[in-house]
DNA sequence: TTGAAACATGAACCGGGTTTCAACTTTGAA
DNA sequence: TTCAAAGTTGAAACCCGGTTCATGTTTCAA
C-alpha cells in the first residue's frame, strides 16, 4: 500500500501531540518513516501481527532496526497509524468514485459496493490488517466500522428524505449493508477475485433494492 | 462455552489418526480434557490467543501445565480444536431452532438468523474466537464461513424449487446473508444487545424479503 | 562554512511464555 | 489384590523478538 500522502494517524501526531519527538522533521525523515510504513503494510499483510517482526519490516524498508524507533514507540503503535491510514485511504477511495452523478440512492449504493470491491482487490493486505485491528487495534477496529455505517447511513437517510425508500431507514439496515459490502468483499475480493465485478454489485444491487420474495 | 459433548476435533482425532496418544482413554482424562477446553474457550475470549497463556488455561481448568500436553500438541493445535468445536455448536445450535414448522424460505432465514443471534449474546465469546480463527486457525475458520454459506444457499435453493423466490438464487446472495447476519450479530448480539432482537430479525428480513425500494 | 539538531546503526539486554521431562499418583482390567 | 497403563505434576530448559542505547553520520539554517 504505497499511500497517497501521509498516513492519518502520523498527520494526527503532529496534530494530537502525543509521543513527541516521532514526528519527522526533515524530508529525509519523511522518506525513511514513510518506507517504514508501506513494508509494515507488506509484512502484516502477509504475516500478520504477530508473525511480523520489527527486524522484517527494517529489513524491507532497507533501514536498521534502531531507526524504528525513531518513528514509531512500539510495534502496536505501527499498527494503530497502519489502521487508521488504511481506514482513511478507503473512505478516501470510495469518495471520490462517488463523485460523478449516479442515479437513485440505491444505485449510488450499488457504486460505492464497486469503489469498496475495487479497492479490495487492489489492495489484497486489506481484511487481514483490518481484521486483525479487532485485537490489536480495538480503538480503530471500532472507529472503522462505526465510520463507515454512519456513512452508509447517511446515504439512507438521503434516499428517506428524497421518498425514494419504502420505509423509515435504521441504524441496523446501515450494519446490515455494510456487514453484505464485508463478505462480499471477502468472498469475491479477497478469496475469489476472477468473478466479474459487476455481476457481483448487480446481486447485492438487486439484494438490497427489491429483496428475494416473489 | 460449557459445551454439549465432545468437541468435533478432538472426536476427530480419534478418527483422523494424527498425534496419537492425545486422546483421553478414561473417564478421568475426558473430564480433564473437557475442563481445559472449557478453561480455554474462556481465556481466549477474554484475551484473544497471544494474551492467553497455557499457565493460565490450566490454571483455570484447575490442573498442573503440564498435564495440558497430555491432551493438545501445542497451544495452536488447543486453538483449532476450540474453532471446530465452537463452529459445531453454532450450526446445532441454530439448527435446533430451525425444527418447527415455519412459514415460507425467507421466514425460516430470519428464524435462522434469531437463532444465531441469540447464541451469539449467550456466548459472547464467539466472536473474538472465530474472528482471530483467521490469523490463529485459517483452515478452520475459512471452513466455518465455507459451510454457514453453504446451509444458507441449500435453504435459498428450496426455495427457489418452491418457487417462492423472484430470480435464480446465487452463491452470492448466501455470503450476502450471512455477513449481514454476523454484521448484525456484533453490532446487536455483542456490542448493544440491549435492542429487541425480534426488531433487528424484522428489519433484516424485510431487507432481504422485499428491499428498500419503494 | 559550521555546529547543533535530526537521523541512522546494530549489538546486547531483557522478560515472558511455550514446551520438555523425570518422578510420582491413580485407575481399572485381569 | 495387583501391576501396567494412563494420568498428573511443576521446575527448568529453551526460544524469541521487542526495546534500549551509546556511537557515528547527515542535514540545513545561520
Amino acid at each position: 500500500m504505497p499511500a497517497s500522502g501521509l498516513p492519518a494517524t502520523v498527520r494526527t501526531a503532529t496534530v494530537g501531540d502525543e509521543s513527541p519527538g516521532k514526528t519527522p522533521r526533515t524530508a529525509r525523515g519523511r522518506k525513511t518513516q514513510r518506507a517504514v510504513l508501506d513494508a509494515a503494510a507488506a509484512e502484516f499483510g502477509e504475516k500478520g501481527f504477530h508473525d511480523s517482526s520489527i527486524v522484517s519490516i527494517t529489513a524491507r524498508a532497507g533501514v536498521a532496526l534502531g531507526t524504528f524507533y525513531t518513528y514509531f514507540d512500539s510495534k502496536e503503535a505501527l499498527f494503530r497509524a497502519l489502521v487508521s491510514d488504511i481506514s482513511d485511504q478507503v473512505r478516501a477511495s470510495v469518495k471520490d468514485q462517488l463523485t460523478h452523478p449516479a442515479g437513485g440512492t440505491l444505485e449510488r449504493e450499488r457504486d460505492a459496493f464497486v469503489a469498496f470491491l475495487t479497492f479490495a482487490r487492489a489492495h489484497k493486505e486489506l481484511y487481514r490488517i483490518i481484521d486483525e485491528a479487532e485485537f490489536v487495534a480495538n480503538d480503530e477496529w471500532r472507529a472503522h466500522y462505526e465510520n463507515a455505517a454512519q456513512r452508509i447511513l447517511d446515504r439512507l437517510r438521503d434516499g428517506e428524505a428524497r421518498g425514494e425508500l419504502a420505509g423509515p431507514v435504521d441504524e441496523a439496515h446501515a450494519w446490515a449493508i455494510m456487514g453484505m459490502n464485508v463478505f462480499l468483499g471477502l468472498r469475491f475480493g479477497v478469496q475469489q477475485p476472477e468473478r466479474p465485478l459487476e455481476e457481483v454489485a448487480g446481486i447485492a444491487h438487486g439484494l438490497i433494492a427489491r429483496g428475494l420474495a416473489r
